[in-house]
DNA sequence: GTAGGGGTTCCAGTTGCTGGAAGCTCCAGG
DNA sequence: CCTGGAGCTTCCAGCAACTGGAACCCCTAC
């Protein structure tokens, strides 16, 4: 199977196939005599896994990592479970960094529908909004 | 003020402030006879402004913009709205998919406490716990 | 024969910095 | 006067994870 064919199935660009490729993160695949990377059901497997990782926010090096274990059959669940905990708890602290983001602008955009020029406030150097943000 | 105490005041690395200097992003402030940069504190207002432009996330592309609308004489604030009511609807989509993704990770812990070779399962090819989440 | 839609390689750019090396400047202590 | 160390300078390179573009090859259909 064609580059164009796994990247259409898998909904990646063949572009980051390449690249995954480049950076040995999945074996350099055979060829056809055209030249043409040809892939087989396996070659696909890999890639999928590759791309539910990402998705769980895997890391790249850490594909790798498990990858790597497996090849030395090893069991990666272990390892796999710690960084999902690692994850979980990244996750957790970034929706409270957003939330506190999205409140300081819903606070922001309330401010804007206050006169610009009250008494006693400083005339504004670059932007009254992101100032009153200081 | 040289370019350390700068930082310190601000919080921010030297190297930032060179970064955002080589991209032009602010001038090239004067120097000393010596060499070092002498940063006044209209410099550091417009630092400050950057930071805190970043901290609302903002682009700095998105901060050029508006330090640019402001030298032409307009006022910058509708822009900058614009900018922050994208921002809150990237902010809220963020926000869904990072607790989509957490539950799909606890969904994915709680499997883990599962027998791993259920009557009927496959055997896993590389992880059973990333090949649950596909 | 030629137009097109694939594929190939390699280089460079993206965002927002950050690290390191090699060398200059300044100041305080001995 | 010398020396050490902190801070400054420049330039180069790298991070993550791709993505775009140029220039060229291959295959098929009309």
């Amino acid at each position: 199977m064609r580059i164009g064919q796994v990247a259409d199935e898998l909904g990646i660009n063949t572009k980051t196939i390449r690249y995954y490729e480049s950076i040995e993160l999945i074996p350099a695949v055979p060829r056809t005599p055209a030249g043409y990377r040809d892939y087989t059901d396996e070659d696909i497997d890999r890639l999928e896994f590759i791309r539910t990782g990402r998705r769980l926010g895997l890391s790249l090096d850490e594909i790798r990592q498990v990858l790597h274990l497996r090849e030395r059959g090893e069991q990666p669940c272990d390892y796999v479970l710690d960084v999902v905990h690692r994850q979980l708890r990244d996750i957790d602290r970034h929706i409270r960094e957003l939330a506190a983001l999205r409140d300081e602008l819903h606070r922001l955009l309330d401010t804007a529908h206050q006169p610009s020029e009250a008494p006693g406030n400083p005339a504004p150097r670059y932007c009254r909004l992101v100032e009153a943000a200081s």
